[in-house]
RNA sequence: GGGCGAUUAGCUCAGCGGGAGAGCGCCUGCCUUACAAGCAGGAUGUCGGCGGUUCGAAUCCGUCAUCGCCCA
């Protein structure tokens, strides 16, 4: 393969994407073509691939958010640049840790308890691993050109010692901290979650109205919660300073039901007069702003759950119970009581993103990024422009969010992940936070230390990823040459989880962004626009897809398929057109190659020797490479897949092939010999510039050409910089078009297939009489005419069929054959077309103020319409005449 | 409650200040030596409603409606 001498190529047989691609990749892979840092003479160019989570295989999004990162590094490769595409993967801590513990469950019936946590990791290890090779080999089957010499994962040894230089000087800082507030709490998981990691869910649930007894006998106060379970651990009642409805029981106490425990009642702005009965219980250790009434007013907090969500001995009686047994529970017994009202109430309730369970703000120990010096420098990069977001508007989400940004909660109780490198001295509690492991306590010299159990949150290591990868803290020389990188490519998803974390900790520890453009697009939909989920079934495995399509088409169909930012419905119907595509490059290039099997070398053709055709398709390409360029440079993929696909399709293929076959089939040698070489040009140069998008076929067709490189890959990206631009062949060729497009039209209307010759008449304006009869070749292979007549006043049939086109007249002669009424409605209607158009435009020419304020060359070019469409009318209505005669 | 997006041909989506586009589907005719997974021809739209700006609005502004997403 590659290298190959003119005239050894081999030929295009059938599309076989199945064996072409696995073949093709295997090459490239063996060859190092996806290797970066070879010559250092090149400019960089870099992208890190969001790392796919082992805990699973790679789906349809995947694919697209890999299609389009790896568009642009071959784009760039072949522009030039010592690209260096970064691929790894993400140990995903809490999903990843949830998967086997579920399987472990299944097929052993153990709980990771069971096995000890060594034992346990052991089995996540083999479990990456696994998935690890499956997710290798769904990039390659993708045909993705990452460098996989330089493959990491967010658990292997650099990364870790990263993730801990980071720790070490946070806290060194002071930007990490350790501490006890309140939480999101999952009870399945058992682990603390960050704010984020929690999913707000609109819920039909109900407003307990509950009346606590004040202690000295004189009533009761009635207070209004959606969680009544966690009353025992109320110390409190707030109500509004300003509410006169119960200003004169401030101070006062009340008994808690079951508990008998005395709480006061107490004044707090934070209480929403109008909201239930404007009475609110404060329960410190169970709500994020009671925890900050509890500290306004010096509350103690009192915990009454346990981490599985039962309630533990401070809730008396109800000890033990789960939290929503307990509730059911609770309304029974106040009900008995008397003193519950229940009323229906819609609200907000959170989910763990994981596993759906309901979460619970939980008062407990843990550890916290401090945010907000990070955040402010990372809102700078961005209002600065040191990133920009693609689409813009996804900057505004960005910035919200760190406008109204809090502290990171960042332990896990889990044992899946990057262990916290704190160290607690078991004898004075001194805690150790360093580099290296400690074995004394640098406070009392103790050796009884232990190390924190839990492990940080996997988005604690994926924010580092654009540094750790090239080597940091080590100053390697890939963080020198590839860091900061260009692109990142993401979904909109995770803006907050990941986005602005790399941004704030890259600037925080490299004093760069960690990357200039956020290329957001949207999420893969199925076809009735649902999010695709594995709880609905509803998955689509991009294998599968590719083992029924290719991967070419896939690719195609990803990255054109919509506009950055937005979902993208999968249908099969899209993938068909896709394929399509492909399928049409396929044969076209079969086409070129089975005629140009004598063409020697690739090179530009011999301007002199050309024909308007060839200088028509010559000038489409070169509009088309700089239309295309601009386009995928602006990362405007789908504009740029239509403006190549109408190029290849509709120029190439269905105007450019078909006129070269006059010369191909004809007897000029010169000409022959100038059409294949244009073929063969501009067959190379629209492979390249398809390259990006569907590099397997375009590798293999490309082979196939007398080209001289080794591989399309490292092939020049297309650049014609205008040298072909011809508009005189181009308005030639407008008007050749038109001149058949006509000549079929009017056939198709009459009846007369293409099979069968019928002469053809064409009256054709003075100045046009010369290019017109330039092409006649092409009018005879296209029009299958009986006799071709090119004048400017030729004899005019009595029965013939006309379409009037600027400049030309085009009749078909029907001696005899002619239905004269048909004919004649025919050009009644057509004369009504021209009629309403002049109407229009003299309509417009007379307003004053559109002739007066609208561009010169907009009113010009409206008064050039007018003509045109007059001198048309008017040829129309000369034929209406003669044909009545 | 705040913000964002969507609303264009039967379906899926582009276009985002100078006469409505593509793919698929539909209708008609073609096995023309690259391709019937094709070729040629054709039909189809008050560009969500209402206001406004402008010589000119699918495109800009306001407002309302419906659907979806994010945040609180």
């Amino acid at each position: 393969m590659g290298n190959q001498v003119a005239g050894e190529r081999p030929a295009l047989g059938v599309y076989n994407a199945k064996e072409m691609e696995g073949r093709l990749y295997d090459w490239w892979l063996t060859k190092g073509f996806f290797k970066a840092g070879n010559d250092k003479t090149k400019k960089p160019y870099s992208i890190v691939m969001p790392p796919p989570n082992v805990t699973g295989v790679l789906h349809i999004g995947h694919a697209l958010d890999n299609a389009m990162q790896d568009l642009l590094i071959r784009m760039k490769r072949m522009q030039g640049f010592d690209a260096l595409w970064m691929p790894g993967m993400d140990h995903a801590g809490i999903a990843t840790q949830t998967r086997v513990e579920s399987q472990l469950l299944k097929t052993e019936g153990k709980t990771r308890h069971d096995l000890g946590r060594e034992a346990f990791v052991k089995r996540v290890w083999d479990w990456k691993e696994e998935y690890a090779t499956t997710i290798r080999q769904q990039l390659k089957r993708l045909g993705a050109s990452c460098d996989f010499s330089r493959e990491r994962f967010t658990m292997d040894e650099g990364l870790s010692k990263a993730v801990r230089e980071v720790f070490v000087r946070f806290y060194e800082k002071g930007l990490i901290y350790r501490g006890n507030y309140i939480i999101h709490w999952c009870p399945r998981c058992e682990t603390a979650l960050s704010d984020i990691e929690v999913e707000h869910e609109d819920t039909n649930g109900a407003l307990y109205h509950i009346a606590y007894p004040f202690s000295d006998g004189t009533g009761a106060l009635t207070i209004a919660t959606t969680r009544p379970e966690t009353m025992f651990g109320d110390v409190a009642v707030a109500v509004h300073p300003d509410d006169e409805r119960y200003q004169h029981f401030i101070g006062k106490k009340l008994i808690l039901p079951f508990i008998h425990r005395e709480i006061p009642v107490i004044a707090d702005e934070y209480v929403e007069k109008e909201f239930g009965t404007g009475a609110v219980k404060i329960t410190p250790a169970h709500d994020p702003n009671d925890f900050e009434v509890g500290l306004r007013h010096h509350l103690k907090a009192i915990n009454v759950m346990t981490k599985t969500g039962t309630l533990n001995d401070e809730a008396g009686q109800f000890a033990g119970m789960d939290r929503f047994a307990a509730r059911k529970k609770i309304e029974e017994e106040l009900s008995a009581l008397g003193i519950l009202h229940k009323e229906s109430h819609t609200h907000a309730v959170g989910h763990c993103e994981r596993c759906s369970t309901i979460i619970e703000p939980w008062l407990s120990t843990q550890w916290f990024v401090k945010m907000e010096p990070l955040a402010i420098p990372a809102q700078k990069a961005v209002d600065q422009g040191e990133v920009s977001f693609v689409p813009d508007r996804f900057s505004k989400i960005y910035t919200h969010w760190l406008d109204n940004i809090k502290d990171w909660c960042i332990s896990r109780q889990l044992w899946w992940g990057h262990r916290i490198p704190a160290f607690y001295c078991d004898d004075c509690h001194e805690v150790i936070v360093e580099r290296e492991d400690p074995h004394v306590c640098r406070a009392c010299g103790s050796t009884h230390l232990h190390q924190d159990e839990d492990v940080l949150d996997t988005w604690f290591s994926s924010a580092l990823w654009p540094f750790s990868t090239m080597g940091w803290p080590d100053k390697t020389d890939d963080l020198q040459r590839y860091f900061p990188t260009q692109v990142l490519v993401t979904g909109f998803d995770i803006i907050y989880f990941w986005v602005a974390r790399m941004i704030f900790t890259s600037l925080a520890f490299t004093e760069k962004a960690p990357f200039r453009h956020v290329l957001m697009h949207g999420l893969l939909r199925d076809a009735q626009g649902r999010k695709l989920s594995k709880s609905l079934g509803n998955g689509i495995d991009p294998m599968e897809v590719i083992d029924q399509y290719s991967a070419d088409a896939l690719r195609f169909m990803l990255v054109t398929g919509a506009t950055l930012g937005q979902d993208m419905r999968f249908y099969t119907e899209r993938m068909e057109s896709a394929q399509g595509l492909v399928t049409k490059i396929w044969n076209a290039a079969r086409f070129v190659t089975m005629n140009t099997t004598d063409v020697q070398k690739m090179q530009a053709p011999q301007r002199e020797q050309l024909d308007v055709v060839d200088r028509y398709i010559l000038h489409r390409l070169d509009e088309t490479i700089e239309v295309a360029t601009s386009q995928l440079e602006a990362f405007d993929f789908a504009e740029a897949g239509k403006t190549i696909y109408e190029f290849f399709w509709n120029d190439f293929c269905d105007w450019y092939i078909e006129t070269s076959k006059v010369h191909l089939y004809g007897k000029n040698e010169a000409k022959k010999a100038s059409t294949k070489e244009t073929l063969v040009f501009v067959l190379d140069q629209a492979l390249r510039l398809l390259h990006p998008m569907m590099p397997f076929v375009t590798e293999e067709i490309w082979q196939a050409l007398p080209t001289f490189g080794e591989t399309i890959m490292k092939a020049e990206f297309p650049h014609l910089d205008g040298a072909w631009i011809d508009r005189d062949a181009m308005a030639s060729m407008n008007l050749l078009m038109d001149i058949i497009r006509a000549v079929r039209t009017l056939r198709h209307d009459a009846n007369l297939p293409l099979s069968k010759p019928v002469p053809i008449i064409l009256k054709v304006s003075d100045e046009r009489l010369a290019m017109v009869k330039s092409t006649a070749p092409y009018i005879e292979r296209l029009c299958n005419p009986l006799s071709l007549v090119i004048e400017t006043q030729p004899n005019v049939p009595q029965d013939r069929l006309v379409t009037v086109l600027t400049d030309v007249e085009v009749m078909l002669s029907m001696e005899g054959l002619i239905d004269k009424a048909a004919e004649h409605e025919r050009l009644q209607k057509e004369k009504q077309n021209f009629d309403f158009e002049v109407m229009r435009l003299i309509k417009k020419l007379q307003n004053a103020s559109f002739v007066e304020r609208a561009p010169d060359e907009v009113v010009q070019k409206e008064r050039e319409k007018l003509r045109d469409y007059e001198e048309k009318r008017d040829k129309v209505i000369a034929m209406l005449d003669s044909l009545s005669k």
